[in-house]
DNA sequence: GCCTGTGAAGGATTTCACAGCC
DNA sequence: GGCTGTGAAATCCTTCACAGGC
């Protein structure tokens, strides 16, 4: 049924649910793929053809409906639940993870961290529990965990992933400067500040001396 | 010359640099483009066409120097040389970010920060002293900045973006969940865990009750 | 008249496959 | 024999353009 929907779709469908919550927040009940786009910086006939994988949602003449449209994206997502994350490493990096107040409103909650320092460890930091990586497996295999955060250094980032695919997580948020290897069936998403840096001063560099 | 370089291929560049950089700390001299890709996930043939937009770098029968093509990458990407970064937010998120060690050995340095409340201004963070946001403009125009990183609440960001360009900045990094727009001859690069984990969400809902 | 949904066209990116060279 | 560099082919993704409905 769901054939074939390509990655880059999935990918955008999040940047419009949010534009859409903005919209209802505004008190805007309709909108269409043109004022969408404009919000977005994307063409009207690539949100139209998006949505089209998924359904016909908009209304000839008049556009879409912004709370059933919204509605529909995070059923679509799997966004309209809670998920329960936990949190590998919880250095200085783990430490502002776990205090970041941005995931709980999105349904995303950190029911656990793991650290290999016995310093860290039996502390608290953002509400939960440090717990030893020995117990890792062991806690995967007992509460449920939707998603691994990776927040180790790039050494140890490889071994972690490696755990938490054996564990059975299937999708993982990964802050190491490291191209983790992950099973075909297993999702991942790199957060990295610095490649991001990297590829935007090739576009600034231009004009130095003996420059290209 | 450089005629018309896709972006997706610059955005890849890094990664490259990053795993030579790897190779070359574990004392490989050379490798080939197989070699890399199993590295990377990715397929001989990409890298090869990827570095083929710049010259040739290889050997046939042999592969490429490591040290030589991290250099050319280097040097390619700008990355050979320091950037001057301006930070914009110093709450939680800002501060993590000013706290953050991973950009200084990568030639990226924050150089000021701003603020709008009065309770920081004026105090330290990561090094950098927190100016008012009042004087980010008269700061710009006087001292070298490449790079502006906003982490302010997204009701200010766009605000925030557009004070950036218009004193000339022409690269940005935003944490702030928000698309933001600017000029096409600007470089912008988002940061966002929340999109990203609710893109991995659609591949792990299934199988749940009335589920799709 | 306005705007969606969508085949078809167009464009971009990836992969193939092989000539050429070490 | 191994591996690069690259046109050509294949695939993937975006945009066009218009029939159909409000």
């Amino acid at each position: 049924m769901t054939l074939e929907i390509p990655e880059v779709v999935i990918n955008r469908l999040p940047v419009y649910a949010r534009a859409l919550a903005e919209l209802a927040a505004r008190g805007d009940t309709v909108v269409s793929s043109q004022a969408l786009g404009e919000l977005l910086d994307v063409t009207p006939a690539q949100i139209r053809k998006d949505l089209s994988y998924f359904g016909r949602f908009g209304k000839q003449g008049r556009g879409y409906n912004v709370a059933s449209l919204l509605n529909k994206l995070r059923e679509i997502l799997g966004i309209d639940r809670q998920w329960r994350l936990c949190l590998v490493g919880v250095g200085r990096l783990g430490q502002a993870i776990a205090e970041y107040g941005g995931f709980g409103p999105q349904g995303f909650e950190i029911v656990a961290a793991f650290d290999a320092s016995p310093d860290v460890v039996g502390r608290q930091v953002g509400g939960v529990t440090i717990h030893d990586i020995e117990e890792l497996d062991t806690f995967l295999r007992h509460a449920r965990v939707d998603i691994g955060i990776v927040a180790v250094p790039a050494s140890a980032a490889q071994g972690v992933v490696d755990k938490l695919v054996e564990a059975g997580i299937r999708a993982i948020l990964n802050y190491a400067p490291i191209t983790a290897h992950v099973p075909r069936d297993v999702s991942i998403r790199h957060i990295d500040p610095v490649l991001a840096m990297q590829s935007m001063t090739f576009y600034i560099k231009r004009a130095e001396p003996g420059g290209k």
